[in-house]
DNA sequence: CGAAATTAGTCTATGTTGTGGACTAAATAT
DNA sequence: ATATTTAGTCCACAACATAGACTAATTTCG
């Protein structure tokens, strides 16, 4: 119960050091791997060459840095055989991609599909139909997938894999993961957490320090990565940055609420003049002033609920992706302006405002990630040959 | 650097996790504390021993539980050995308890000072006089203070121990841990978060989950506490809820912004017809309908501010601490009715609503609770003699 | 060009820790 | 009184990491 630790945990907490270390630094000498993680050269040729039997890392060719003394032989992750499934069922296509160790996109499958139109049950069946595709494909690469993340475009529930309501797509208490019925262990996770996630490892990353990412759809989602890991709350409903109030006596909003960001903000505001984002863009390029000021205004909007946000988060970066991201350089700058009128005085620090890399696969590409992570934080509850069971 | 683990990083984190077992079940007999931890008789016997050698830990009779067979010997923490310091500097006075590793109060100092008047070490000196004795009386109670946390009324950075803005204070970036110059490590920390850890510990602790802590005072702060830790953001300075936007387009707030909650729900706009707390809780009681409609804003204010919360952090009970304790009666049904219009659609449970049970004392009670977490998480950092250096 | 120096990696003996089962101790049930 | 049951200890053993000697492969320098 209370994390007591035995030798197999000790030595499967060493081989997620050794992978850890792999992951965040790259190929490493096994001498270079006992310097980073302090134990001794003797523990770490141990521990490599068990990762090396179960197919998590390979050697790749000498080092010859410009030292003198024999050169090393470099360790890195290896991606031909541990992968991973992410899945996205969002309004208006199904995806699905696999990522392998060294978090390389190996495949990705997509396919556009008006699931708002259609059942629950015929929409994970097409899903089904595309991820089962991509298993094939996976195989005749010789990638074991071991496990996949479905991105949902609402609040979910991980421990049923159900996702509690999905205004956009009309679902309500849906449960997925147990209906796909793929043979690889599933779990869903809210699309805004991973798209978090996605620009964590396939975007700007690591530069972000802990960091806010908006997904603006129909809906806004955020989702908050603390310490390289997702802040979920209590429930897992955390980042719901579309019903933050905005406006307190504003319209009513389908959340039951009135006057939410959402409202301000979403994709419908931004939109309603009438045409897609790509007439928007144009009209916002042509220099409309109309467009121009109707990006202000969500902008402006999304500054004051992003404050808030900050002032109970306290991110170090607000990433914003979704149709945020190519409205970026109209909705950029009344987004910073708030913030700065409104944290400036009481914070050493505003949060920086940046434009999210990862466009619209993040999801899909954060949910194959965190697998991946799990796999690297815990090599052995994923490859029983790591770890000799001892308690038989 | 990634955490790798030797043998004394396993004994160690067996003693935290025997350790821990005992702080959260309470007393208990070898063999149950194998049973829960999951470790062998044998080694919990000799984890045991260790910690009453060092003690931590104490043989506290024998329990006859109707069961039959031969009757365990119960184990507990020692309360006796290990102690923590708790302070605390606020606008109005100064105050310092010590705890004991059983988490029992066993002094309590306090002295009433303006310290909005006085030069930041003149308060500095006021309080090491305050815990200098404290931790005289705790040495002649036989009591060894392993460590100690200031809380500070604004956002600290932990690293340096520096108060950034403490307006209340009028304080500016005044480092406060270095000049209080007492003989044990003493860290700061911002007085809302200790107060929620307060609650946690010395309130209604467990029984909340994941909880939000409104501490209000003349500003509003919160802390939030997520699977028995504070979460901080990524500077410490989460937890801001005073400087959540309420009304975009409201008066002008010291903080900078526009319509802060601080505006409408602080202090001073609760008191502002004139006359004390106490004054004020009269009027209520008679039923003035200027004070209770007073309250009935106040309440609604900070209702919006608590759906914006919830649906960024999403807890599961909001604890109201502070000032709103007190009119807790009368605050209450407004934040209720807010979290409930504005969250109820979308979440299949709105988070509860609380009265704190810590009074005043909740941020040094949460101070010192902090320290003693950490000797019960890491017994051999504050131990050496529990774990035998075996790198020299 | 060859020896010394330097660094990478392996091998072997050893130390620390937890384990499993036998053992003793002390109670209740029959 | 004896069998049964549970608590706790003892001891031989297994798992893992360690230290340091050793081999291997390179650069530096005479």
């Amino acid at each position: 119960m209370a994390g007591a630790l035995r030798h197999d945990a000790m030595r499967a907490g060493n081989l997620a050091a050794v992978l850890g270390e792999l992951d965040r630094t790259g190929p490493l000498t096994r001498a270079a791997l006992a310097e980073a993680t302090g134990l001794t050269k003797t523990t770490v040729s141990k521990l490599v060459a068990g990762l090396i039997d179960a197919g998590l890392a390979v050697e790749s060719g000498a080092v010859r840095d410009g030292e003198r003394g024999r050169p090393g032989t470099a360790v890195r992750l290896s991606g031909d055989r541990v992968a991973a499934l992410g899945l996205e069922i969002n309004v208006d296509y199904l995806s699905c991609c696999v990522v392998d160790l060294s978090r390389t996109v190996r495949l990705r499958r997509s396919r556009a599909a008006d699931n708002r139109a259609a059942a629950p049950d015929r929409v994970i069946a097409g899903l089904r139909e595309l991820a089962t595709g991509a298993l094939a494909d996976a195989a005749a690469l010789g990638l074991t997938v071991v496990g996949g993340t479905v991105a949902l475009p609402g609040p979910v529930d991980r421990d049923t894999g159900t996702v509690h309501r999905a205004p956009n797509l009309g679902w309500r208490d849906v449960e997925v993961t147990g209906p796909l019925g793929l043979p690889v262990p599933v779990r869903a996770e809210n699309e805004a957490n991973l798209a978090a996630l996605g620009e964590l490892w396939f975007g700007a990353g690591p530069q972000l320090g802990d960091f806010l990412h908006v997904s603006g759809e129909i809906g806004i989602g955020a989702g908050l990565v603390v310490d390289g890991a997702l802040f979920r709350g209590a429930h897992g409903f955390a980042g719901e940055l579309g019903h933050v109030v905005v406006v307190p006596d504003g319209p009513a909003c389908r959340c039951g609420g009135a006057g939410c960001l959402e409202l301000y903000a979403g994709q419908d505001a931004l939109l309603r003049p009438g045409g897609d984002l790509a007439a928007l863009r144009d009209r916002l390029a042509a220099g409309d002033p109309v467009a121009v000021e109707g990006c202000e205004r969500a902008g402006a909007a999304l500054g004051v609920a992003l404050a808030g946000a900050a002032n109970l988060l306290d991110p170090e970066t607000i990433v914003l992706g979704g149709i945020f991201a190519p409205l970026f350089h109209w909705v950029a700058d009344p987004v910073r302006r708030e913030l700065r009128d409104r944290l400036g005085q009481m914070r050493a620090r505003v949060p920086a405002v940046v434009v999210s890399r990862t466009g619209a696969e993040a999801a899909t590409l954060g949910g194959a990630g965190q697998v991946i992570r799990r796999v690297i934080a815990a090599p052995g509850d994923y490859l029983p040959q790591l770890v000799p069971p001892n308690n038989i």
